[in-house]
DNA sequence: GAAATTGTTCGAAAATAATCGAACAATAAC
DNA sequence: GTTATTGTTCGATTATTTTCGAACAATTTC
């Protein structure tokens, strides 16, 4: 009984670079969470499982909507991925978009949040 | 009967340049209402009674809370002048903390939350 | 000093956002 | 195919934010 299909949960929906707003990106990048995780993504893309948050506590459905709100404000990218997903930091659209924000975010950003970017 | 003097009105407090959290900026920012005041204060301080809202039908008591939000933030200063207000942008703190984000944030803002900066 | 101006604080109501567990979906492993 | 793994969605709950009007405070103007 295939009723109201909501989304074959596989490809998610992501705004195209033209869509992305600032406020929406500053809002998600408020969260030290979710620039905890924005953090660790700029080394390159990373497997969903093998992101980790602060809080070891926290519910998978927590940190999967902490991953919608990055994502539905165009910041990072989710894709399926074998059994998992693949996350990845939509650099080129927020430089282009917002020139110099993410650095500027991502050099301020607490120790605890920062990888070693030698 | 002064009883629970909760504090004079007057001189309010303000977050000390090394106590600024990026988050609380991000957060403080990531309203379009409170990035619309700042981009005001870019030209230099403002009466408060001259610092527009986009929405006019906004109440007193709530366009005091956007300022107390980015007072908190340390985004900016609210003094005492005549019987009203000044505000100011506190830039030289937010860049020696945050250098580069104020004016990424700024040169990204949409139009109508931008003055002229020629 | 009385009235007007400007803006803060307080308390309550409404709107958003965060969090969780359970149910579901998709692939992988067996 | 069955089970295990990984992560999304849904619905409910809680927490945080926003908003407002009324009351108050400080200053200016009269």
């Amino acid at each position: 009984m295939s009723e109201n299909i909501p989304f074959p949960v596989g490809e998610l929906p992501h705004p195209a670079r033209e869509e992305l707003i600032l406020s929406q990106v500053l809002f998600a990048l408020s969260d030290p969470a979710r620039l905890a995780i924005v953090s660790q993504l700029v080394e390159g893309p990373l497997d969903m499982a093998r992101c980790y948050l602060t809080d070891p506590t926290i519910a998978k459905s927590t940190k999967s909507h902490l991953m919608r709100v990055l994502r539905e404000a165009g910041v990072i990218r989710n894709e399926p991925k074998g059994r998992g997903r693949t996350l990845s930091l939509r650099r080129e659209d927020l430089d282009y978009r917002f020139p110099g924000l993410l650095d500027a975010i991502l050099s301020s950003a607490p120790s605890g949040e920062r990888l070693d970017l030698t």
